[in-house]
DNA sequence: TTGGAATGTCAACAAGACTGACATAAACTG
DNA sequence: CAGTTTATGTCAGTCTTGTTGACATTCCAA
């Protein structure tokens, strides 16, 4: 491996302090971080889901929705990047249970327009704020510069074209 | 909501600058920053694992036996929060493959111990070697402080009882 | 020594991802 | 206008990974 690693001793000149963040144990650590924080992320509102009869597919489905109503089905698709079997399943349940609205497109007549009922809104509402506030207390514990740093990570380890998605989602959201 | 929102307009007195970042639109973009990231950080092992026949599941066990050998199952489940049957056929799988040996503990012989085989470390080095790869260059990119904030979030977004564990799992490896 | 607790295994099932094949309708293109 | 491409939906079948239920073995304590 070409990478700074525990096996070079603390002390190495070539390394020096600065690099101590990128030892493969400092790695580690971050990545076991991530899989428990993920976990934690996702708990409160897999709660809520379960009384609903819902799974987390569900919850990304109405989230990116309320994120962007009038939205296509291919769009969503590049977003959640899953087949459009599997989220056909998906909206399939959501617009039967009266959560999601599917409209033929005006111009073009081919696509399905896709928007939150209002109970749709509401239950987006009920998982929004269980996972907010988890964030918000995390957020809230350690201040807005780790809050940046974070932001920064996490961007970083995005697939590039997933980060474009991610950008422009900021934009409309500006 | 009793949370600060874009409702409450800029400039107003009590929220002063340092609470923007807590904002439910600041917290939005978390929320889908951590979605995006967490699909780049299992990608590359993903791919891997495919090659092999594996899934994310046999992942993560690979990776925390790895950090401690000899370990038994009760304690794995523990830490990868799934019931004790879901894991079960995970580690069939992996001891059939001679990826992991399960040893009949010697005080307790209710309890197998488990440990990587060589070709089990091999695996894992190789999908270990592609996550760190991946968060190593989101690492340098960003630099020391961003990957402080990094953590400190990620540590305040998990579960306490997990963060016990994350804990414990970092005293062992220190 | 006997019954409960702990540990692990096997079987069956469900959610949610996947692929492949196909249908429909609309838009586009030569 | 005919043929092709695009957008969407659906059916069928498979795989991973989670779940519960039932059960065997082992340990420990009353």
């Amino acid at each position: 491996m070409d990478s700074p690693s525990l096996s070079h001793p603390l002390g190495h000149r070539a390394m020096g302090e600065t690099l101590l963040y990128l030892t493969d144990d400092q790695l580690r650590q971050g990545i076991e971080a991530m899989f428990f924080a993920y976990r934690g992320f996702t708990a409160d509102p897999d709660r809520i889901l379960e009384l609903h009869g819902y799974g987390r597919a569900h919850h990304r489905a109405l989230h990116f929705i309320n994120g962007a109503p009038g939205t296509n089905v291919n769009n969503l698709l590049q977003i959640l990047g899953v087949t459009k079997q599997s989220l056909n399943r998906v909206l399939r349940k959501l617009i039967a249970d009266g959560l999601v609205t599917s409209q033929v497109g005006q111009r073009d007549k081919r696509e399905r327009h896709l928007a939150l009922t209002e109970a749709g809104h509401a239950l987006e509402q009920k998982l929004s704020d269980a996972q907010r506030s988890r964030m918000r207390s995390a957020f809230r514990q350690v201040g807005p510069e780790a809050v940046a740093g974070f932001r920064k990570v996490l961007e970083a380890m995005m697939d590039p074209n997933m980060k474009t998605a991610y950008s422009q989602l900021r934009e409309d959201g500006a």
